[in-house]
DNA sequence: GTCTAGTTGATAATGGTTATCATTACCGGC
DNA sequence: GCCGGTAATGATAACCATTATCAACTAGAC
């Protein structure tokens, strides 16, 4: 498939991956490391940390800045984050799913906002690369710029 | 084709671009603009803002650092140079060629160090997308991360 | 030479992210 | 069920790249 509507991951899914693998890891289990697990679970694309923030603080969760910040870290030090750069100074996080499937962002240089498309091509083309390349390649970005619908009609 | 040691843009060529796009804009010239302009045409990869200057003031330019930004955004609004983002938090730079042509970069997660390669196929699969997506496509980034050469040796 | 407005550069302000540190609370052992 | 140790928390200070401010400077037109 190419540059459709992403489907969302599994919710569940990931949140269990993700609770299992950091249960393996070793350590206690945390109510403010809970939160961040679920929030990311719910999103549907890539959100910052300060999005993130506000999003529980505003469903009453007395979560702190620094909490969350070092939970995504912990997380993407298990990839089990995706940390997208857009190229705005914040960094943005989404659920990595264990299978290895994911997508890539299309940034409107006009609004910021955030697209999500995947392209199997490109993966291909991409794979190929490691091959050829001095390069022990683990992992990749892709993102487009340009004019999101709203802002070419705008 | 791919993957190779990529050649570095003639420098001459880029220089005279750029100040002859500069010159149409209109405005003054100064010497800041200058420096700036002579310190890109001379690197191999991406700068950094910070590295340009510490580069400029190492050869005893007195330039300031805001006028490092400045010419910098100056330059990127005018696509005379092509902004990098390896996720560190800091913005590199590198000059844009007037045809188009351009690398793509591969990031070491471990040292930070980055590297250029170029590759057809990548670019012919990425404007495929182009046609495809509800998107109005004028650039995009790729990012390889991964192990250099000399981590992996470590 | 003079005038004017584009540029400069030192510095303050901004804002995302990280470090600090006293307090809290999870969890195994008792 | 209670303790003790220690990982984890959260408020806040520190950090640092970038941006805004503004008085001084200067390129270029007349």
């Amino acid at each position: 498939m190419a540059a459709h509507t992403h489907d969302h991951p599994t919710p569940g899914a990931w949140s269990a991956h993700a609770t299992e693998a950091l249960a393996r890891r070793g350590g206690r289990r945390s109510t403010a490391r809970d939160a961040v697990l679920g929030a990311l679970a719910a999103q549907d694309c890539c959100a910052s940390a300060q999005e993130i923030h506000d999003r529980l603080r505003g469903q009453g969760n007395r979560v702190g800045i620094a909490s969350v910040y070092r939970t995504l870290e912990l997380l993407h030090e298990h990839g089990l984050v995706t940390r997208v750069d857009t190229g705005d100074g914040v960094a943005r996080f989404e659920p990595a799913l264990p299978g290895g499937e994911h997508h890539h962002h299309a940034v409107c240089t006009r609004c910021g906002s955030v697209e999500a498309f995947a392209d199997d091509a490109l993966e291909a083309a991409i794979h190929a690369i490691g091959d050829r390349v001095d390069f022990e390649v683990t992992g990749h970005d892709v993102a487009l710029r340009g004019r999101c619908r709203a802002c070419r009609a705008a």
